[in-house]
DNA sequence: CCATACTGGACTAAGATAGTCCCATATAGA
DNA sequence: TCTATATGGGACTATCTTAGTCCAGTATGG
């Protein structure tokens, strides 16, 4: 079903949050009480986030975290790879796990395309979009033509 | 990661190989024999692949499963759904989940957004195209225009 | 010094997934 | 009719993943 954790839910929700209030630290208490998620679980995803290079964190009194770029430059496939690792449609399109099927596959690695479709589509929704979304993300064109299909505009 | 489970993998292992000999009768033991894999695990994936409307199956001696379609009429968004229940990326915009959060939610619905238009391109996918994979599946459109980009020609 | 806040990691419960197996039912052909 | 060959339906288990919590350590401002 394509789906993404919960967390990674959560950690979009905090993502959002941070864009949304930007210019000052937040403490993960300030970030709980604002998405009103559960505050062990925000500062588990803060800290994920922080050693990504998504959020900054700023140890101490008086710390937190903020945006460590402007939404407009974390792209939705960013977030992903950081929350869910690396993305990868099948188990056998990831770089360690070897296939003993291969050979015969007739599959051919068709999934594997459509995953970097898909990746590709990501990389081009940005922070920004996710915090204000547009009424629809309409179709997608995975048909066989080449090419990017839109620059992505940075917002910030 | 929007990663899809191995049984999914199997299953469209299956269903390609049921495109690319097509015309007759395959049993369980035939298709995992073609496919290499282990033949309990062909058998439940078929069953619950005749169970949808893809794959049909004849009981008996010298029964067997066909594919109920030809192969440019089954989408990938179709064996997805047999085969991981209807998808949806998030817990939240599956219908019989309601979200607690959902006032305070920033998000709104945004990866929701970007799962539909997923599903759209995967609707336009068919078997025939993972049996004979393009070079490559192109990147996308998320960016907020509308409308279908490709009408899905049947291929059989 | 101490209250505040991040850092790193351990830990558990619950759920999903993969894979196997058994028995019932249907059908073709000897 | 009998038997071998198939599918149909489901139970069952081991393993892995996920969600969620908690604790001890470290940095820093006042």
């Amino acid at each position: 079903m394509l789906r993404i954790s919960k967390l990674t839910d959560y950690g979009t929700m905090i993502l959002v949050h941070l864009a949304v209030h930007q210019g000052r630290l937040h403490s993960a208490s300030d970030v709980a009480a604002g998405t009103r998620l559960a505050l062990p679980t925000v500062q588990k995803l803060l800290k994920l986030l922080a050693r990504s290079d998504l959020v900054r964190s700023v140890r101490g009194a008086e710390g937190g975290y903020v945006l460590a770029r402007g939404p407009g430059s974390i792209s939705a496939a960013d977030i992903l790879d950081v929350l869910e690792g690396p993305l990868s449609i099948t188990e056998c399109s990831t770089s360690d796990s070897r296939c003993e099927l291969e050979d015969g596959c007739p599959v051919g690695g068709a999934w594997q395309k459509i995953n970097r479709g898909i990746r590709g589509a990501l990389g081009e929704i940005t922070l920004a979009d996710l915090a204000h979304p547009p009424r629809e993300f309409p179709l997608v064109d995975l048909s066989g033509r080449t090419g990017r299909i839109r620059q992505r505009i940075p917002t910030s």
